[in-house]
Formats: C-alpha cells, sequence, structure tokens
DNA sequence: GCAAAAGTGTTGTGTCTACACCCATGT
DNA sequence: ACATGGGTGTAGACACAACACTTTTGC
C-alpha cells in the first residue's frame, strides 16, 4: 500500500485529529503551564492541556493558534514549534484520538485575561492530568530547557526590554537552577544574542546601581551554538 | 470546542493519514536515503518517502514499521524516532493527507534487497522529488547531523563492530565534511560512547599496522552531552 | 558613610583542534 | 628498508564557571 494510492481504501483508520498546546510562561518565579480543567467525563476534574479538533480546511498549526486564541491571545505568543504527534489507540478512553502537541511561549510580561475554566500551575507539580497530558508538559518543558542552552529562545519567554537580572530570575526559573548573571550576559553577548541598549532602570527604593537595560537582537528562532563538537575542519574552536 | 468532547462534531475534519519515513544509510561514502518510485499521477516517475495509509488500530510508530517492512527488513533499523507532522491542507493535490514523517536508520553493513520500484540516493543530489518529501529528506538529514554531535546516535549509521577509521568515514558521509579519526577516538572514548576491544583488524594488502577494533557501549539513544552552556551550577565544566 | 545591586577583571579548568611524532604491519 | 596506515603526545585556542573587586545608586 502506498502513501498516495488514487483511490482510498475502506478498511482506513479514521481516528479524529487534535491539536494540543503545552502553553509555559515564567509567573512568579516559577515556570508554569496553562491548563484546562474538564468539566465531564472521562477524567473530570482533572486537568488537561488547551486544544481542539482539527477542522475543514485547515492546518494543525493554524488549529493550535485557533483554539488557543480563545484562551490566551494569539499575540502573545511568542514562539510555536511543533513537539510530538501522539497516536497510542487507547490513549483516549472514549475515541481514538491523533493529537498534534505544541510549544507555546508567553512572554513573562504579558498577563493574558483567562477564561473560569483555565488557569496557571507550575511544571513542578502539576494538579491531577487528564489523558497522557503530564508526559506532554515534561515534553515541553525539557523542549524549553534545551533550547535555552544552544540557541536563543529566550526572547520567547521575555520581555521586549529587561535587565540581566531580571533575565537571570527568568532563566533560573524555565531551567530549575541558579543562574548566574554574570555569566549569563557574557554568554549570551558573546552569542551575539543580546544587545545593550544605552538605557538604565532606576535603581529600586532599596538602592544599588541602576541596571543597563538588554533586549534580543532578534526575536526569531536562531541557533546559536550549532555544533557542539564535530565542527567542519578550520571552522575554528567554537 | 474542547479536545475531549464526548459527542463529536459534524463538521470534523476527516484526513487521511499516513505515516512516512526518510530512511538513511552510509553507502558508497555517501549518506544515502530509501525513495520510492511513484508509478501513477500525480507526480508521475518523481520519487517519494516510503509509507502509507494508517490503519485500524495501530500506532503511528507501528504504521511506519509495517510499511517499512515491505522495503526493508524492520531487524535493520537501528534507530526509529518522529520528524514532524505535516498537515498543510493543499500539501498533496488530490486528497487532504496528514503525514507524520519518522527518521530511521540502517545500519552500514546491512544491504536490504529492495523491491523494484525501489532504491537508495544521496540526500546531496535528490533525484525530482513528490510533494514536499524533499523536505522532508532535508529535515531528516539535519535531524542526523545534529544528534551525531551531542548524542551516541553514531550506533545506528555503524556497524557493530569498527574500526575508526571506518567510523570516521561514516561520520564524514554523514555529517558531508571531513572528520578526523584522531579527535573523534578521543572525543567519544571520552564521553564512554565508544568502548575499544582487544581484537584488532589485520592490515591491507597495502601495509599498515592492525586496527583496533572498537563497539558502542550501548545501542539505545542517549544524551552524551547534555548542556551546550547554562549548565546547573557547580556540576564541573563539561 | 554604609548597604545594596550592577558590572568588570581575572584566574583556573576542561574540551576540542591541529599537528608532530611514534608504532606495527606488508612488501 | 620503506611505504602505509594506526595510534599517542602535546600545545594552543576557546568557552565557561567561579569569585574577587569596583562602580553607582538610595538612605
Amino acid at each position: 500500500m502506498n502513501s498516495t494510492a488514487t483511490t482510498t481504501p475502506e478498511e482506513l483508520a479514521r481516528p479524529t485529529i487534535v491539536s494540543l498546546a503545552v502553553v509555559l510562561q515564567v509567573r512568579n518565579g516559577a515556570l508554569q503551564a496553562l491548563l484546562w480543567e474538564r468539566a465531564r467525563e472521562p477524567d473530570v476534574h482533572r486537568w488537561s492541556l488547551p486544544g481542539g479538533y482539527l477542522l475543514e480546511p485547515e492546518s494543525l498549526e493554524q488549529s493550535i493558534r485557533r483554539h488557543l486564541a480563545s484562551k490566551v491571545d494569539v499575540r502573545e505568543l511568542a514562539h510555536l514549534e511543533q513537539l510530538e504527534t501522539l497516536s497510542e489507540p487507547d490513549r483516549q478512553p472514549e475515541e481514538w484520538q491523533i493529537a498534534a502537541a505544541y510549544l507555546g511561549l508567553v512572554p513573562a510580561d504579558q498577563d493574558p485575561v483567562l477564561p473560569p475554566d483555565t488557569s496557571w500551575h507550575p511544571v513542578g507539580g502539576l494538579p491531577p492530568m487528564a489523558f497522557d497530558h503530564a508526559a506532554v508538559v515534561r515534553a515541553g518543558r525539557d523542549r524549553l530547557r534545551a533550547k535555552l542552552s544552544y540557541t536563543n529562545i529566550g526572547f520567547a519567554i521575555a520581555p521586549p526590554e529587561f535587565t540581566l537580572s531580571e533575565l537571570r530570575d527568568l532563566y533560573a526559573a524555565a531551567l530549575g537552577h541558579r543562574v548566574s548573571a554574570t555569566n549569563l550576559q557574557r554568554v549570551l553577548v558573546r552569542r551575539g544574542v543580546l544587545e545593550p541598549l544605552e538605557r538604565h532602570r532606576t535603581s529600586a527604593a532599596s538602592g544599588g546601581r541602576p541596571a543597563r537595560v538588554y533586549r534580543f537582537r532578534t526575536r526569531r528562532l536562531a541557533v546559536t551554538d550549532p555544533f557542539a563538537v564535530l565542527r567542519p575542519q578550520g571552522s575554528g574552536s567554537r
């Protein structure tokens, strides 16, 4: 059987198709996921990822953007990428669903108005989750953590402008461990990811030197540390 | 609309669902992809990726393994992972298909018997490809190249045992640039990926010192260079 | 002046590349 | 002996973490 036969066989599988999103944001110093509380069986009162059915004719990315629009304004999503596609026939009890999972990131300065059944939950310490959604949240968190190391994806969790301590706190929350502002600055400036502005943030009531304001040079995903090893010969050491 | 409503609406999209695979192997010193020549319109005589319809009830991974079994013996696949899911409504002219693309890797010592309409093609220099399949091949190639740098995925392109020059040639073919056997050995041994055996390969007719035989310590995917930067504090430098 | 926070200087370490040199075999 | 290919030793370039120290503000 070939993927492109002109006549479609009868015994074809016709699972329903949904798109899901792990929407992450750093809130109150913790990485949090946008979850939605189920109102009916199965898995009543368990929490699940936002998303829903694919409609005619739209791509999966259009689908997840459309579904998310009822939770958060699409303009608040600084980044959206595909995570994985789940297809185990028994992953949902009632019907066979194929689910394309996406990772969405919301900058820390946004505070979307949420519908009543929806709220943010720290990814460390998730509430009881429906179906296989807890694993998807972990996959999203891991993808973000990995990309923070070798891409400029920080732009998607940070506001347009920020001080280095603010950025350090965002990275620390997302990565789940302490981060040094000193070294974070050096790494990101050396790679050309961060750009210092001339402006400074006035110091807090407790005093302290005013912090310089930075921004990401570009707010589109780019790989900044392409080859860990095994670079082409003669391309210089890192 | 929610992903888990108990009643399924009428206007639901019901595209057909297929699985595709970019199967890669190093052959004759070049990274090659397993392609299949279309026998009918649309895109007659263009080359496409092996795969086909999802059947009831199987997962996408089971589906692609089943379809590949008609091309290559499944036991010859040393690694299989999901690449991306394509869903643009107009990506195929005749029907709307959602395609889950996988990356499969065949060790260099295998030589599967192929059906007549199927053959290997170097990924640099692909023949005219059907639909969006050329881009999927490039995505598979790029995924392999990236993972060669930070995982032990070499096990999936290498035979069970090999000398370092042989492994160097495989890495060079897959990466598309020259690789030093000296440094490849040091990187992979330092990381505990390679294991030297006591055995040696007898030298060729042209002479030369007999080469030591190595193998991968494990033939399951593992990340060996986890954090490019931004490691947790106090976790030592690389 | 003193505390607080930001920012710079500097040192040490581990990783990787490049290249010189040595080793073991066939002819 | 010498050509051929395998393997080791070593030096230099970087990137990074850690930490001491300086700068700039509020009180």
